[in-house]
DNA sequence: ATGGATGCAAAGTATTTGCAACCTG
DNA sequence: CAGGTTGCAAATACTTTGCATCCAT
């Protein structure tokens, strides 16, 4: 339930985790340091995939049990894009973005737009709710797939 | 991959699924019958029990198998709120809208916010991409349970 | 009568959990 | 050295699929 400081670190999670009471081990140093090193949205397997390159033993459980204790602390965002598996995302030093989806070769481009987050407020209050989060994803195709089909690459 | 007419109505579906040289099935009037006559969003489970009212025989397999044809007609939405199973929805004359999900009891509230869909569009037109479609779910808590939370009743 | 549809059970995905061995604090 | 953590395998939750039978056209 804690909401971290906004620029914690990967040495802030070991002393928040340590904090809690629960223990900082060589497995979760592995998967903290790839997540939270990682700018990109990484899926359990992958992140299970990279995780073994430095340590073969490591098991999907752990990768599963770690990345939701950090779901939990509030420095990784659990996303669900289409189907399929969750993908997990650093919190750390970031602010709320959404996210902009490719349909044809899967990328992921973040956007902020203030102008929709005021609206969304909007829409939930008028209606007598207290808005709590949201999730926006738009689907569509990215400028290099266009160009790619532009010059008649089928998809 | 047929965008059918918008307010085609059961009859009109039976007929789009007969076009299609598939047959129109006992199981399928009874399963197209709750959905598109519901203004609820089922899960397959929920739906599942409803048709077995009128069945009993029919099976959880004919309900995904039948959903999946509805979606791929277009005339059903297939959503993902939060973890757990989707949920179905009739799109027969019906707009485009989004979602408020209240965190506490679970009610969906629709909505159509002209300005959030303009900037939607906007965000992706900058950014290069061509916009195909998008979710945006809003989480909050809803009157009747903010009402009940003012009251002074524990969640 | 013919090939799509059904019910059933088994298989598939994605993720969680029980448990004995293990290791951190 | 106490109790949280791990790897493994089994379990879970949701959905899809193979197959023999059935039935809509």
């Amino acid at each position: 339930m804690g909401t971290p400081e906004p620029r914690m670190g990967i040495d802030g999670i070991r002393d928040e985790i340590r904090r809690r009471g629960v223990r900082w081990t060589p497995q979760r140093e592995a998967i903290v340091h790839t997540l939270l090193g990682s700018d990109e949205h990484l899926t359990a397997e992958e992140l299970h995939r990279q995780v073994r390159a430095k340590d073969r033993s490591i098991s999907a459980a752990t990768v599963y049990r770690t990345v939701n204790l950090l779901v939990e602390m509030g420095v990784v965002h659990k996303r669900q894009f289409g189907e399929g598996s969750a993908s997990f995302e650093s919190a750390l030093g970031r602010v709320h973005h959404d996210h902009l989806v490719c349909t044809r070769c899967g990328i992921i481009q973040e956007f902020l737009e203030a102008r929709i987050e005021d609206l969304q407020e909007e829409v939930a209050t008028q209606r007598g709710w207290s808005l709590l989060h949201h999730r926006m994803d738009l689907f569509g195709v990215c400028p290099t797939c266009r160009a790619a089909e532009a010059a008649g690459e089928p998809s």
